[in-house]
DNA sequence: GCTCAATATCGGGATATCCCTCTATTTGAT
DNA sequence: ATCAAATAGAGGGATATCCCGATATTGAGC
């Protein structure tokens, strides 16, 4: 019996697994400065992305499609805001299918109050990783979060019908 | 009451949402190449790690090391694994509060069902985003991923008296 | 107007990931 | 040799993330 052929792969050569690790390392770096708020690195983010829409509230579709993520996710993350009182979802009445997603006058003051904190986050890590390069790799980052390319084809067929 | 005076900041401005959100979904890429090995990106990054080793038996904390991941995710994520009969655990007779994570024959011949597909997911990527821009950021994230100036205070402290 | 495919969300189930606390064990300082 | 501090894991708890299947609603074609 053939034993051991199987190649040792030397580390860090995976794409894929070089920016998961990134990926934890830069949230735990995140979560730790917004700590004193109470918000996690990914309720920071919805928060954000739900006010950045103003009066227009975006819905759960919406917000999977700006964040890049599964619409269950959104979903279930929207979940501890709404029993925290940070934001409320209202049906829409154009779309009954459809919820719309607002902040609480306590989800914007609590985005308020973790706002600076993430700006202190990301002054920290700018001042050391430059602040250029962190523009760059942010559009890199993005290219990929954006890569149609990368989506497998069932999930293709799906998008292409829409 | 002063209300609504709160900045909207531009997507993709935040360093950790841009991270996670590439992290996302190249994921998903890797996640649907290896599927018909049954493996998910994770797990596959875990059985290459022990895989590695070779003789000398990693234990939790040496792979928790090894991926930048906490040690009890890394028990946590071990757990399907060994239900699956792909690893098992032995304590380590030297020092009997760590145990030695090892492939079983079973474990051996998964990875090596994956490590093919695996690397028809590297190529696919990068042909499309190319092989060199692909080991620049890998070394790019791998600096990010490895930057303890990144880790609060209250971790480094637990470090810095190690 | 009716039917059926498409769409938005929800619910359940699984892995991934962290933290904190507890126990067993080891190590180092006296 | 002893005993306190440090270390490795396990267990419990919470969020994050995906998939799949079910339900409600919409819209397009007939």
């Amino acid at each position: 019996m053939a034993e051991q052929e199987l190649p040792v792969v030397e580390r860090n050569r995976c794409n894929c697994a070089a920016l998961r690790r990134a990926s934890r390392h830069m949230t735990l770096f995140y979560d730790a400065a917004l700590e004193p708020s109470g918000l996690r690195s990914t309720q920071y983010a919805l928060l954000t992305e739900i006010h950045r829409r103003g009066e227009s509230a975006p819905s759960i579709r919406d917000l999977a499609e700006a964040l890049v993520m599964d619409q269950s996710t959104i979903g279930q993350n929207l979940r501890p805001l709404q029993r925290d009182g940070l934001v409320m979802l209202e049906r829409d009445e154009a779309d009954r299918r459809s919820r719309l997603v607002k902040l609480t006058r306590t989800g914007r003051s609590r985005l308020a109050d973790a706002q600076p904190l993430w700006r202190a986050a990301q002054e920290k890590f700018e001042n050391g990783f430059g602040k250029r390069a962190a523009a760059d790799l942010r559009n890199i980052l993005a290219g990929i979060a954006g890569d149609q390319s990368l989506i497998a084809e069932r999930h293709q067929l799906r998008i292409e019908k829409a």
